[in-house]
RNA sequence: GCUCCUAUAGUGUAGUCCGGUUAAGCAUACUGCCCUCUCAAGGCAGUGACUCGGGUUCAAAUCCCGAUGGGAGCACCA
């Protein structure tokens, strides 16, 4: 019935006769045997037999409203206070993503107008972080750069009576918001603003006077009731060391950098919902231009936090190395584990621009890196809780296994004796008179079982449904540091098991691969080569 | 407390604006089978969802009202 007034939209004024119509026809239908209807169907009606073809998934992010090709501008505008994270990554792909979609600029714009907070090395941190996860920008700048404008645009704001000085005392201003009260200040004429303007250039202390934008005490959003556009700070900027003292505020800065940088669409995440409106205000009392201000949801994973607030005191408490440790979900840390910036783009494009609050387990983020790193990741044989095996008439010295099962990686040739190493786990599950097989060695009768395993090499053994394991020549074994990262956080609670470190033996090919390079130790899983001695897990 | 945002399988999402062509698509997770000198990858199949209660309508995941859960804002941070 939906079907037919959906495909047929000129019967949906009739729908009362039809409706009598399709009973009848239904009812005769169902007098029919199942084989009598497909036998019917298969004459008449063929084409219901074909399978349903698959309907198309969007690729990417939806289309933009007001969006031209060639026109659209966006913009990734972090503050350079601190290390960059997976959140960093969604607003930048996001806003890059789009950039590229409409065939128009990027900008990307360090956001730095609170000297206390941020830092050259942050700064360097960031640029490094969007390198690596592939981003180009059109251009970039800092929000610092444009001092004299926001100077200039503040005037204008106090002398068409927008923007008023205001010197009460914070907890005043903050309780007068509360209870949409207008203070006093809210009354100074423009004259004595401008005096007051003067002022805080040197006499006021930071604290003492801020430029508030005349917005509406009243306002149902908080935001909008006379927020601040410049206060007074003393520290040294990062890049402009001590030529200002007055800066101007988020809202201000955003608004009209935005508007003079040419940005159509900016993306933001959720939490900055509400300044929308206090934004198009500022720039509606200037008379600017207003971009499309769109928003995300913002991005965390489960039991990893995101906030310096929270790290930062287990970095001080050495429950975690620094901002590079792998189970943090910084852009350093994800890379020390092995995690492709490409996987990161589809994971987070995945994601798709939903504003419901997503927390996102690890898993769909292995899910993508795990396809990218398959390909070229060197497969490598690895043993933990080694136990020793001996094997008696091995007709070789040497075995030359592939990197990789099917792509084109070459060969390493590995010298052997007759010991060798194998997993505990494994060695557990060996009972004396049974068969195995050596991973590219071939098969192996076992004698004995002991501490130590015993066994003799069959040249033609069974193939199926026989334990195939991994093994290390003992002579040779190399041993590293394995590093397995699991979720830091239970809930509220620090997981004090959330670093697993294992001492295994490994190849010696190992040595030979570059730091960096990804492996999938065979039966184990895909790990990063930290160094020559380390190794980090990646996922299964 | 006030205000705003949000709600689709275990998880993440598509669809919602503009009701019908969807017995709700995809990914991941899980299960089973195939392939396999890895417990990976690959191939095939399967389980599984519209928060709740009203209303409008011939027809509601989709529109309206209410409730409930989750998140955010009420900074001289961004």
């Amino acid at each position: 019935m939906g079907k037919i007034l959906g495909t047929k939209p000129e019967f949906r004024t009739k729908v009362k006769e039809i409706t009598e119509d399709i009973s009848e026809i239904v009812a005769n239908v169902n007098q029919l045997s199942f084989e009598e209807i497909k036998k019917e169907i298969r004459e008449n009606f063929p084409e219901i037999l074909t399978p349903k073809e698959k309907i198309e998934q969007r690729e990417g992010f939806p289309e933009l409203e007001n969006a031209e090709q060639g026109k659209v501008i966006t913009r990734f505008p972090p503050e350079p206070n601190g290390y960059p994270h997976i959140g960093h990554a969604k607003a930048a792909i996001i806003n890059s993503e789009y950039a590229k979609m409409y065939g128009g600029k990027f900008i990307l714009r360090m956001d730095d107008t609170n000297p206390e907070a941020e830092r050259m090395e942050y700064h360097a941190a960031i640029k490094v972080g969007l390198e690596w996860l592939g981003i180009k920008f059109d251009t970039v700048k800092s929000t610092s750069d444009d001092m004299e404008l926001f100077y200039e645009k503040g005037m204008e704001l106090i002398n068409s009576g927008n923007a008023y000085i205001c010197t009460c005392k914070r907890d005043d201003i903050s309780k007068n918001r509360r209870e949409r009260k207008a203070c006093k200040c809210s009354f100074k004429d423009v004259e004595k603003n401008n005096k007051n303007w003067e002022k805080m250039k040197e006499k006021f202390k930071p604290g003492e006077a801020i430029v508030r934008f005349r917005g509406d005490m009243k306002a149902d959003n908080a935001v909008m009731r006379d927020p601040v556009l410049f206060r007074i700070i003393d520290g040294k900027h990062y890049t402009l060391g001590e030529k200002y003292r007055i800066w101007p505020s988020y809202d201000l800065a955003v608004a009209i950098e935005d508007s003079i940088d040419g940005v159509t669409h900016a993306f933001r995440s959720k939490e900055f919902e509400l300044r929308k409106e206090i934004i198009d205000s500022i720039l509606d009392a200037l008379n600017m231009r207003k971009p499309y201000q769109g928003f995300f949801s913002r991005l965390e994973f489960k039991g990893m936090p995101i906030s310096k607030r929270i790290i930062k005191p287990l970095i001080e408490e050495g429950k975690v190395s620094w901002y590079d440790d792998p189970r943090l979900p910084t852009l350093e840390a994800l890379r020390r584990r092995g995690i492709k910036p490409e996987a990161i783009k589809k994971f987070i494009m995945s994601l798709g621009l939903t504003k419901a609050n997503t927390l996102a387990p690890f898993d769909s983020l292995e899910a993508f890196n795990r396809k990218f790193v398959d390909a070229n990741s060197t497969r490598l044989f690895m043993v933990r809780n080694a136990t020793k095996l001996t094997v008696k008439n091995l007709p070789v010295s040497s075995v030359e296994i592939p990197n990789h099962p099917v792509n084109n990686m070459g060969k390493r040739k590995i010298e052997i004796d007759e010991n060798f190493y194998i997993s505990g786990d494994d060695a557990k599950n060996i009972k004396q008179g049974m068969q195995i097989k050596l991973l590219g060695l071939g098969n192996i009768f076992i004698k004995k079982k002991g501490t130590e395993i015993e066994g003799e090499f069959i040249r033609e053994g069974d193939i199926t449904n026989i334990l195939k394991i991994q093994w290390i020549p003992q002579k040779t074994a190399h041993e590293i540091k394995m590093i397995i990262p699991k979720v830091l956080f239970n809930g509220e609670t620090f997981n004090e098991e959330s670093l697993e470190e294992l001492d295994v033996y490994t190849e010696p090919y190992y040595l030979q691969l570059k730091e960096g390079e990804e492996i999938q130790f065979v039966r184990f899983g895909y790990c990063r080569k930290d160094s020559q001695n380390q190794a980090i897990f990646t996922h299964k």
